[in-house]
DNA sequence: TGGTCAATCGCATGATGATGTGGTTTTTAC
DNA sequence: GTAAAAACCACATCATCATGCGATTGACCA
């Protein structure tokens, strides 16, 4: 470990500021962030780049603790530069820049791997508190965009928890059935007649209010019966 | 509606305090609240409950624009008082308050309907922005939670998002079927052939390499391919 | 100890699905 | 401007599914 004991009659203020990269294709946004960071002591920006052409070259030189990344960049956009980051570097805190806090772009970013997600209009404000947030193993979000991220965690047993009073067996069937199983295969997996199979099978339409195999699979997999 | 003119020459803070109802079984919990929302003007507490046996009366008597929820309680835990509240009252910010941040706890709350999710250890600094945060629409979040969160959206299309070459038609097609619609009901719907709609699902079937219709919407519902 | 319910099985029938072969028309792309 | 891809349709055949009506067994409960 590369451990150093901190000489405590000295501060070290440079030693724990927050060393940060940012990737932002416009101009403004880049000096605006830097006069932004500059009025903070613990946080250090190291460099403000316009594209992430030379993303894995750039974390090598710069070694930051914290990535700013813009979604709309031309070339590598933002969400596919995480991307590229996650496949070297899983803990590398990554805090998403933009304008739009759309379901898709917000999506896209999370499945990518961001640690944050921030809008520019409130940047100035929200930045500095995400950055130490981030740091410190939190996942700053805009608030517009942490109530998007909740709608997003499957809703599933939400109210009517209600599995549908599916007995055992029939849970059990179910399954299968959302595994692509045929009357026959089913039959043949639980060593009981294919005749049984349907008995179970319209039970379970019957329990689920459905009439068929693809709306029992759908609501199975949507409500998390499975 | 009760609406009033308030009078432009006299300042009202009062008037703008977020009006907070707290849940909490613990007595020393409940003093330490008020005497942090005492110190901020623009918080006002409005009443400290030990439990939640009189949720519906107390919101009426009350009428909070906040609540903050205390999960482990004796009676009617928190998440039940959520699930309760959002009966009816779609919009009411709730904020849990836990000792605990595993991912079925935290699970549960947001599927109840829980609107943030604050650790007690972090209450004393985060409770005054998190009810600030909550009142315009965020969903505030300790860090650590906030990063669970995240982790419980669906990862799905993160990797190799092929979309299997679906052209637009057999996505729509697909996405019927995902719906439970029989081959004719898609004909209908779509205004084509029944004959179409197996030219259509066949190809579907050979591009999903699937040869059943509950084996294609199972894929699709889990590589998000709708 | 009689009633309820889950699990099992059988049979029958009409509806629907899966697959193949072959064709026309329209869009898209180079 | 032509080749490829996508969308459309038809017919045929066998497999599978959906549904209904019974019926038997064992477990559990009042």
């Amino acid at each position: 470990m590369n451990q150093q004991l901190p000489n405590p009659l000295i501060s070290y203020p440079e030693i724990m500021a927050a060393r940060i990269l940012l990737y932002d294709d416009n101009e403004a946004l880049r000096w605006s962030m830097e006069s932004l960071i500059a009025d903070h002591e613990d946080l250090d920006l190291l460099a403000a780049m316009p594209d992430a052409q030379n993303l894995a070259a750039d974390l090598l030189v710069f070694n930051p603790d914290v990535v700013l990344m813009d979604i709309d960049m031309p070339g590598i956009n933002g969400v596919e530069a995480v991307r590229l980051i996650r496949q070297t570097n899983e803990n590398l805190p990554v805090i998403m820049l933009t304008v739009f806090d759309d379901n898709e772009n917000i999506f896209n970013a999370i499945c990518a791997g961001a640690s944050g997600y921030i809008l520019k209009r409130y940047a100035s404000e929200e930045i500095p508190a995400a950055i130490r947030n981030v740091m410190s193993g939190g996942a700053p979000m805009t608030g517009s965009v942490a109530r998007k991220v909740l709608q997003m965690v499957p809703v599933a047993k939400s109210e009517e928890q209600e599995n549908y009073n599916l007995s055992k067996r029939e849970t059990e069937l179910l399954q299968l059935l959302v595994n692509g199983f045929s009357y026959k295969m089913i039959g043949f997996e639980l060593n009981i007649s294919i005749d049984t199979v349907r008995s179970h099978i319209k039970k379970i339409y019957d329990k689920l209010h459905v009439h068929s195999a693809t709306e029992a699979v759908s609501l199975a997999i949507k409500k998390r019966i499975i």
